[in-house]
DNA sequence: GTTACTGCAAAGTCTTTGCATGCGG
DNA sequence: CCGCATGCAAAGACTTTGCAGTAAC
């Protein structure tokens, strides 16, 4: 599972790949594998259920997609590679990215303060906000 | 999955429920269910595999213990049910407590500003560290 | 010709569920 | 008695793997 730690070279961006790639640029919210596989199989009748796998994992690898654990467990791929925020929904499990905040949502200097409790080298850090989606926010009372 | 929206009633703490729950209280670092399950079956062999996640989704119910996703997808228990940090070691995947940090981790001021980009009604925040753990430390270069 | 992608199917991992049994109040 | 906890086993959801065939360079 440890794929996307380095940048591998690119390989061949063929169709299939193409077209995987296409579907997870062209929607606002994540998907998971399994919707990717059903959508591309609409389109690509032939396309075997590894082969999504392996493609989202080929372009997890060479750094064009980026995988998102959601809550349940279950794998979600985002367009999005650079670091950024998530917010979850607390009744659906509706997962979005959060644009960048005008600060950085969380200073760095904190790294300091982190790796002397903990006695990790800090690398990174991610944050993740839970709440109603705009769905939600009205049906939450019914 | 849903379980600890909210607290229930407590039910029974019978012998099985109270071995889970010293197991998790026991250790700093957090327990997969298998972990839980392999040494609550040694103190008790004829436990059965159901039990112990009855026991520990019961456990999560009422508020006595909070569950933690791994990035690898699996499931791990965890003492401390307050909101707080974690972080995970890029290299072995553990995954430790942060001890609560003197400022508030994020300024729930921010909440207003992801709620405008989102909009989500933003409910809470967990922030997620990660580097490298004491151990792999030395062994990063390895 | 050699390397790498694809399709198919099977197995693997982790978790949940159904049902009969049995203890506790 | 009645309800909830337990044990056992099977099924379920999601992901990975092996291998032969095929396409690309």
């Amino acid at each position: 599972m440890n794929y996307a730690m380095y940048t591998l070279p690119a390989g061949r961006l063929t169709p299939h790949r193409q077209a995987v790639l296409d579907l997870v640029r062209a929607r606002p919210s994540h998907l998971t594998a399994a919707q990717i596989y059903d959508a591309v199989h609409l389109a690509q009748p032939r396309i075997a259920f590894a082969t999504v796998y392996n493609a989202l994992h080929h372009l997890v690898q060479t750094g064009l997609i980026a995988e998102v654990r959601q809550p349940d467990g279950v794998v979600a791929y985002d367009r999005e590679t650079a670091p950024h925020d998530h917010i979850i929904c607390l009744r659906c499990g509706r997962l979005d990215d959060v644009p960048a905040l005008s600060g950085p949502s969380l200073d760095t200097s904190a790294y300091e303060e982190v790796a002397a409790r903990t006695g990790y080298a800090v690398e990174g850090h991610r944050t993740e906000y839970a709440g109603f989606c705009p769905e939600c926010r009205s049906a939450r009372d019914a």
